[in-house]
RNA sequence: GGCUGCGUAGCUUAACUGGAUAGAGCACUUGACUACGAAUCAAGAGGUUGCAGGUUCGAAUCCUGCCGCGGUCACCA
């Protein structure tokens, strides 16, 4: 049996075959729900058929109605609103569509197959994660799920930032203030102990620059500055990179040991892994309370030297050339996109390069015929670089290479800052959404007959919901306002909202389970209140396909809230346990189940799992 | 300044890609727990979709010009 949508769309299509011999594209019937204000149940907008037909909508709608009404059983009545033609389908189709949907043997088309690579989460090993890598993590967790679930195989993947000045900075603080010390000792979640180094050293190299400000050597650098506009405080403030690298003797000492790591110093690399093992313990930590996973991953300590071999390739091919001082470039004017470097004149590489190494490595292990880079919107530029430069090398893989660029959040302060301690911290913020579910359930007493740890599984399953689903609720590229308060709301368009009607059902499943049967053939007069879920149900493969073709798990937010919000609202009108007759009964039980299902499936695309009471 | 993204109720947001009277949540006011779970439901109030033009049966959506806010324009990553 086929879709409703779809008998709609043949019909026209042979309408206007039969009475004016028109080979319609697909592209010009657009049928949808009937909105609630108006009688009918799918509306089929015929504007776009005046043109062709060349007459008045009304006239063409009334004619099409009259020809749907004779040749679908399903449709039964019609009416004109203009130039909108609202169908009325007949009780028995309802409850034969109710039996499609309780056996179609998959939810979404799977008409994908692309193996696809994407990367996600990507961390700085210095540093704990923050708001930021959570919308990037939940993010490039549901867009996986949804493309898997449209067809593609995928392979989730990141690169962990472990070398460069940053880790230095770390160990170099860690060596001279530490003590010795090590997370254990301190009972402090190690990725916070290395991230706690960072500020240490971060602190003492201000403390040193203040202190180096009043000395003569900074009165000879303030003196000879070619902007004789800006004042001592504010020219000091832009000189700190500067001083970092001429003066400061943390600096020297921080890139002595970038230096000794690079040439494999033994010490060094020993410190090195000390501290990028703390980090990536507290890291696996905190994405395992996301429950979201990897199936490989790559260390930017073993990739930053590759693509070298891509360079060399591309000066044969003409695509890059060399300047006199040996380095190497790409010109993109024609693209809009300036000239770029893509190695340096004494041979290193610069950033992407390393990414087109990246690619190319991937593409040998995996095979992939396309890539998704999470990364923020800073980075747009930067990617449009590298997929233009994959291009016209002329990849295997350049044919879907996807930039899944976020925008950034913002707290309602402004923007996160780490100088200013304003960055929210993602271990921070998860304890405290849980916290509120917990200070939440008291008062409650569905969950007295559980043991404490089944509890406790509850509320994160809860808490973490909550937040997963704030977090993705708005659009991808669209920057985000987090606010605290608000992200720890649990009533409302929320994650807490929509689990609250898989619970209601699974309290109904309880409590009915063995005395519901599977025949409801003989109930008539369906409430609106039930075709309404009905209809929400028939939306989630179409719904689910649109968020998958346009990387965009909002969709999927939107979707299942007003799933949600239409069983509840069905659920509240009208008696389950306490139906009419067995039949009503039946019919209901089924509709509650199917519901069940869909926002169960729903949910696991976004990363959320349901709770079974709460 | 160049390129680029975004302006919708007090706040956070949606609108099937050009369709009907712009739909929700929060906050505010009010009602509903002796029927399946009130983390729920219902009602009220709240809008010149930044501004001005244009395209057409029809515009939040497309085009042009302004205004405002971000991002980015490194031999950093």
């Amino acid at each position: 049996m086929t879709s409703i949508y779809k008998i709609i769309s043949i019909q026209v299509k042979s309408y206007f075959k039969e009475h004016f011999d028109i080979d319609l594209s697909p592209d010009k019937i657009v049928v949808s729900e009937t909105r609630p204000e108006f009688e009918g149940d799918f509306t089929l907008v015929v504007f776009p058929f005046a043109g062709i037909a060349r007459r008045k909508p009304e006239i063409i709608a009334d004619e099409i109605g009259s020809y749907l009404t004779k040749t679908c059983v399903e449709i039964v009545d019609f009416n004109v609103v203009k130039g909108f033609l609202n169908l009325s389908c007949s009780n028995s189709y309802w409850l034969s569509e109710l039996q499609r949907q309780s056996s179609l043997a998959q939810l979404v088309p799977k008409t994908e197959t692309e193996k696809i690579v994407l990367e996600y989460s990507s961390p700085n090993a210095n540093k704990p994660l923050h708001l930021g890598h959570i919308r990037n993590i939940l993010l490039g967790w549901s867009v996986g799920q949804l493309l898997k679930e449209i067809g593609h195989d995928v392979h989730f993947t990141q690169v962990v930032n472990d070398r460069g000045i940053a880790i230095c900075k770390s160990m170099l603080a860690w060596k001279k203030f530490g003590k010795g010390a090590t997370p254990a000792d301190l009972g402090i979640k190690s990725d916070h102990f290395v991230g706690n180094s960072y500020v240490q050293f971060n602190s003492a190299f201000e403390e040193e620059y203040v202190n180096w400000q009043t000395t003569s050597a900074a009165d000879d650098v303030f003196n000879s500055r070619k902007n004789v506009t800006l004042d001592r405080p504010a020219f000091f403030k832009k000189y700190k990179n500067d001083y970092f690298n001429a003066y400061s003797p943390l600096g020297k000492e921080a890139r002595e040991m970038l230096r000794d790591w690079e040439s494999n110093d033994e010490e060094v690399r020993a410190l090195w892994r000390k501290m990028t093992n703390w980090f990536m313990d507290g890291f696996k930590q905190t994405a395992a309370k996301l429950d979201v996973h990897f199936d490989s991953m790559d260390f930017e300590s073993d990739t930053y030297l590759l693509g070298k071999g891509i360079v060399q390739e591309g000066l044969n091919k003409n695509i890059f050339y060399q300047e006199e001082d040996g380095s190497v470039w790409i010109d993109l004017t024609d693209a809009k996109l300036d000239k770029k470097i893509v190695q340096r004149g004494d041979g290193t590489s610069v950033y992407i390069t390393q990414d087109l190494g990246t690619a190319r490595t991937r593409y040998e292990k995996f095979n992939m015929s396309g890539m998704i880079y999470t990364v923020g919107n800073e980075q747009n530029y930067h990617f449009q670089v590298l997929f233009e430069i994959i291009k016209r090398m002329n990849e295997p893989y350049a044919g879907q290479l996807y930039h899944l660029s976020y925008g950034m959040v913002d707290l309602p302060s402004g923007r996160m800052k780490t100088r200013e301690g304003t960055v929210v911290d993602a271990d921070d913020l998860i304890e405290e959404v849980i916290e509120k579910v917990r200070e939440n359930s008291r008062g409650r007493d569905e969950l007295d007959m559980l043991s404490s740890q089944e509890k406790e599984n509850i509320f994160q399953t809860i808490g973490i919901g909550a937040l997963k689903y704030y977090m993705l609720r708005v659009e991808a590229k669209k920057k985000m306002l987090f606010n605290p308060e608000e992200s720890v709301e649990l009533k409302g368009q929320t994650g807490p909202y929509i689990q609250n009607a898989f619970v209601r059902i699974q309290s109904l499943k309880r409590r009915l389970n063995d005395e519901i049967g599977n025949s409801y053939e003989n109930y008539k007069n369906l409430e609106p209140e039930e075709k309404a879920v009905l209809k929400a149900i028939m939306a989630y493969g179409q719904e689910v396909t649109a968020a998958a073709k346009k990387y965009d798990p909002s969709i999927m937010a939107s979707y299942l809230y007003h799933l949600a919000r239409t069983f509840h609202r069905f659920y509240h009108d009208h008696s389950i346990v306490h139906a009419d007759s067995d039949d009503e009964k039946s019919f209901r039980y089924h509709l509650a189940c199917i519901t069940a299902n869909r926002l169960e499936e729903g949910m696991k695309l976004l990363g959320i799992s349901m709770p079974d009471r709460m």
